[in-house]
DNA sequence: GCTTGCTATGCAACGAGTTGCATAAGATGA
DNA sequence: TCATCTTATGCAACTCGTTGCATAGCAAGC
């Protein structure tokens, strides 16, 4: 078997990170991990329950005042264990999924093309939004004096430079995505004003 | 609600491109409409008989000779309609997933690196290889003299022009891949020699 | 006092997707 | 003859992910 369960991977990393309880990681799967894997908070605390009782996470109650109390996860020997072997297992490279393509090649076969072009222009700006966000991001975390600093290379380092290596990505899809759609604009284009 | 059970709509375009059996329907998720769409033969079989029973689909028992019969499936109005209704309607950009981003960040706190720098090579081969594939897709199936005659279009050169246009997407993402993928190893080498 | 909003946790039900297994007809080759 | 491969269809069990709903504490504004 190879490659699967991944959600409890992504929460490992994320509380090595930093520990945290599972509203704050529903949080972060909104921004930094949530660029590359997605999680809803019912899915968190339940997989957090599992993780739990399988040993992999340490809890600790959190009183906070002015708001409830929280439970802090922090990860435990055998969550390091799991996560060291499921790194060293080979995965499966995404298999993609895309139901904009679909709608594309569906347009071959609907009589209002001008649909899809406003459907298009939708997802163009939601990429151009989210590529803005990485760009800020990158801006905020990852320029400075410490960014190319000569020194001793800490672990540190390291995390921040695969956090940043991530974004890059991130922000190199988002792009490759705004191209691909000014291409398919311009298909739509070319073949609109004919019929 | 916005934009769910895609796989549906995603077999109404493939039959209304070409009516063909689930069997058929299996085999064209494993290249072409798999290119941005996966299913497995099992779930193809289950969402055709709903899509029978909800009359969006006709199907036709057809005897073969040297090997079993098979139902061939065709869009039926209702289907077209479901489609057209699903066109019409605005779909949320995908959430991506990507389980390699996640081992990236994890090694910060593993202590074999080599380890993922054969992943991402594995990764990196097995993008290149789609990449190769896609390509000689294109110039199979996208040159030639009639790809760019001039002369009256027709609604099978608008179907040929927006496969081709979802074609090109397939392309740019495994490029962007690729490209990603080097950068990748390329921060793992400078914090590889170090450790 | 009431509503609205944010933090924080959770259950129940459902739908989507995967895996393992089963069946059956004909083709191919040892 | 027997095993294996390809075409072709399907069931059952399971896991994963989403949606709707519920609870509860505290803050802020009307």
């Amino acid at each position: 078997m190879i490659g699967v369960m991944a959600l409890e991977h992504a929460i490992l990393v994320s509380l090595l990170e930093k520990p945290g309880s599972g509203y704050e990681l529903a949080r972060r799967f909104e921004r930094s991990i949530g660029y590359f894997w997605t999680a809803t908070h019912q899915q968190i605390y339940r997989v957090l329950k599992r993780m739990q009782n399988d040993g992999w996470v340490d809890v600790r109650d959190v009183p906070q005042q002015g708001r409830p109390d929280k439970k802090e996860y922090s990860v435990a020997d055998l969550g390091r264990a799991a996560l060291a072997s499921w790194l060293h297992d080979p995965t499966e490279p995404e298999s993609v999924r895309h139901d904009l393509a679909v709608k594309i090649r569906g347009a071959a076969f609907d009589e209002d093309p001008a649909a899809l072009i406003r459907e298009v222009e939708r997802h163009r700006q939601a990429h151009q939004d989210r590529l803005a966000r990485y760009l800020a991001g990158e801006e905020r975390d990852f320029t400075g004096p410490e960014a190319s600093a000569a020194g001793p290379r800490t672990p540190l380092d390291a995390q921040r430079e695969l956090q940043h290596v991530v974004l890059r990505g991130g922000i190199a899809y988002e792009r490759m995505m705004i191209d691909w759609l000014d291409d398919v604009l311009a298909t739509l284009a070319r073949f609109g004003p004919d019929r």
